[in-house]
DNA sequence: ATGACCGGTCGTACCGGA
């Protein structure tokens, strides 16, 4: 057996990775699976499409890893995921959570001396419809949180579906993407607000576009054509960035049955010790 | 041919996803 690191060690080497599960109930097994083959230390998961009460935090526990979940109805849900502890845990925004903020979007949490979030952006739906404005709102109410918690200071990662590709060389096909959310101009300010907070957009530094995806549609062929999104976001602190050995996304998940839509995104983290 | 999916719900149609 290997012995239990205890929440206040800080190990040198620490894995993590950001996934939306799309469902936790439907992936269980599978998930749980894939953060052992692959020894990954923190996971943040979105789209666990669970309240509280239904999350499967025995199978999880049985795996060695300890859970801190945020989930109100069968919509959203974040989640994060640790075998190095999980402290000082905040579920959701600062102050009253009035709708429609009072979704289950975003969870934070210290695991082995990094402050982690994990977040699920709004999708936006379309540009005309209210969940697209909704969505621009969250982003910079997520700007205020990051600002308010000094998130850029310290050995923060800020990550999951940001629902948004940054840059046309984020999107499979460009042309497709022109009026539809997610390439919108005002959703790529949102994201780059929350990048000059001091934050690093890690992924781009390791795997220079175009390309690199971690969403890619269900239907048939869209993933074997490799047209996909990259939505799925870590922003890393600086001291963090520098910290980051490896960036790297696992399409071998993308690939197996009934996959989540998404491939997970890994960090592996060096010199924390 | 983004027509062709998937997960959820007191459901067997529809919402939401991206």
């Amino acid at each position: 057996m290997v012995p239990q690191v205890a929440s206040s060690a800080v190990p040198d080497l620490l894995r993590v990775a950001t996934w939306n599960v799309n469902s936790i109930r439907a992936r269980v097994d599978q998930v749980i699976a894939w953060l052992g083959r692959n020894e990954v230390d923190v996971a943040l998961l979105q789209e666990t499409k669970c309240r509280d009460a239904d999350f499967p935090f025995a199978a999880f526990a049985e795996a060695g890893y300890e859970v801190a979940h945020h989930g109100v109805d069968h919509w959203n849900g974040v989640a994060i995921v640790s075998r190095v502890g999980i402290d000082d845990t905040v579920r959701g925004f600062r102050g009253r959570q009035e709708a429609p903020f009072d979704e289950a979007r975003v969870i934070a949490a210290t695991c082995a001396g990094v402050r982690c979030w994990s977040v699920y952006v709004p999708n936006g739906r379309e540009l005309w419809d209210p969940h697209y404005a909704f969505k621009l709102v969250w982003l910079e109410r997520l700007r205020h949180e990051l600002l308010h918690a000094e998130a850029a200071s310290g050995r923060s990662v800020v990550a999951g579906d940001f629902n948004v590709a940054p840059t046309d060389d984020d999107i499979y096909m460009p042309s497709r993407w022109r009026r539809r959310t997610h390439a919108s101009e005002p959703e790529r300010a949102g994201i780059r607000a929350l990048v000059d907070t001091g934050l690093r957009d890690i992924t781009r530094e390791h795997h220079p576009g175009p390309g690199v995806y971690t969403w890619w549609n269900y239907r048939p062929g869209q993933f074997e054509k490799d047209h996909g999104l990259r939505i799925d976001l870590a922003l890393c602190s600086e001291s963090l960035a520098e910290r980051t050995d490896a960036v790297w996304i696992d399409r071998e998940a993308r690939a197996s049955v009934r996959p989540s839509d998404h491939a997970p995104l890994v960090l592996d983290l060096a010199g924390l010790g």
